[in-house]
DNA sequence: TAAACAGTTGAGCAACCGTTCAACCGTTTA
DNA sequence: TAAACGGTTGAACGGTTGCTCAACTGTTTA
């Protein structure tokens, strides 16, 4: 995991802050979660997806009517958010139910609606 | 803005759940605009800037030596971060610094922490 | 006033991502 | 047991996105 060149293209201009700055930095490896974690609440579907979560567990077939989509699409999408750990199921016969893994969720999504109505 | 076809390709199979849950649906412009918001947070290279300068104003240069980038790559994500409203700048004669538009960012971080460490 | 420097911008390219499509799996029902 | 149904999957495609590169702006300095 070398470094082969360096890619900054100029000098520092506050060394004392860059130093103090950069101890305070998350490992790479955090951030790289941080963003996939962030990723899934960065699509219309998937928003639609848990904002519909919330208010009840729901099957596919239901909210590929609920978002007009096709059922395959909206299976794509669960399983992106089930790898994620904020959608979890259980079979019931030929119908399989998904709910919200957790309520981390919805103080999300209601961070963000705070910031967008400003 | 009218739908020429449905795309669903199947029946509902709980009309009662899925005509409640419609009702609590927000617009799909409120949607659009919060997914605009998290796809801020979806990038590593967003993230990291967006950490340092919650330690600290920061310039372009110390933000490309900090993360070992160019100053264009760093420039043109800061103009993101900037349409987004999530960060300001002032100039100081060659020199521009960014900081922070609000404290909604560190809340938003620290509840994605919160997630991805369980 | 020209060179130097900090930063910005737009075009272009490669990688990524969301949907479609068709084939498939698992459970139920006729 | 075969058909029907709810759901899943992988490949393929078209659109989006992040970085690079080169040219540019604005401010300072020699």
């Amino acid at each position: 995991m070398k470094k082969t060149r360096d890619l900054c293209d100029c000098d520092v201009l506050h060394e004392a802050i860059v130093k103090i700055v950069s101890e305070q930095m998350p490992k790479q490896e955090e951030v790289a979660k941080l963003a996939d974690f962030f990723k899934m609440f960065s699509d219309d579907t998937r928003i639609r997806i848990l904002w519909a979560l919330e208010c009840n567990e729901m099957c596919v077939c239901d909210l590929a009517v609920l978002l007009n989509m096709t059922k395959s699409a909206i299976s794509h999408q669960l399983k992106s958010l089930r790898l994620s750990n904020l959608v979890k199921y259980r079979r019931e016969g030929k119908t399989v139910f998904y709910s919200l893994a957790d309520d981390h969720v919805k103080t999300i999504l209601d961070q963000g609606f705070v910031h967008i109505n400003e």
